[in-house]
DNA sequence: CGACTCGTACGATAGGCATCGTAGTACGAG
DNA sequence: CTCGTACTACGATGCCTATCGTACGAGTCG
């Protein structure tokens, strides 16, 4: 279902074979990005940037979604001023079967263990 | 023997609840260390460090054996000259079920897409 | 004791990275 | 065309880290 309607900006993405679990990883030990990863899974839907409220500066929420797409981890689309992400469920179920889920059911009993919501 | 074996050095391990998901993410996501928690996990028992063969000096190899200890993924106790080390499986699925086996299986998948062992 | 093995400690180095601020670009609305 | 919004680019900074080499401590065995 790839929308026709591309902005002339591309953003470059990892091919589903270019990802590495490695590097998956690591997009996802940071706080902020897990955070956003949650956030993007809880909806099942795509997000424009300016959605998230990050307790951190524009540049750096720039840089952490770069992160997370370069890693192969989300998808992003710009779509007018907005760019929308979305998570690479699909890729990365094919890659690692189970291991989203894992992940995210990980967190979210450690938020649950930790007194967050 | 089967003495107490503690040798007056004693490691310091986090708790289980002190565990951290970010923490194990950021440990698994150097390719040294999911290599040697893989053949932890394969072998299912305690290796001494000596038994890994790294492309690494052995300070390099104390090093990531520290980060493994220091995040909860692997315990590590002396037993006479040797440092045995052994994953803390136990802790890790009462944490987050399901997770380490995720993990492992996405590693092993991507070893033989990639075309390793 | 002395020699040997296993692993550590410490210092150094080079690169990565999370963060910021400021200046700038792309797009849509008036 | 002009303005405001959304996001980026770039440079700077301070911290973390993967790596090494060398010197050392702990334990075993002759």
């Amino acid at each position: 279902m790839t929308s026709p309607a591309v902005s002339s900006r591309d953003l470059p993405h990892p091919a589903r074979e270019e990802i590495r679990l490695e590097g998956v990883l690591h997009a996802l030990s940071d706080p902020m990005r897990l955070r956003i990863v949650r956030e993007l899974a809880a909806v099942s839907d795509e997000l424009s940037c300016s959605h998230f409220d990050l307790p951190v500066t524009k540049s750096t929420t720039t840089h952490h979604f770069r992160v997370l797409r370069e890693s192969g981890v989300i998808r992003q689309i710009y779509r007018g001023t907005a760019k929308m992400n979305g998570l690479r469920r699909d890729d990365l179920d094919g890659l690692f079967p189970g291991l989203l889920d894992a992940l995210l059911d990980a967190a979210a009993r450690q938020a649950v263990r930790l007194g967050s919501t």
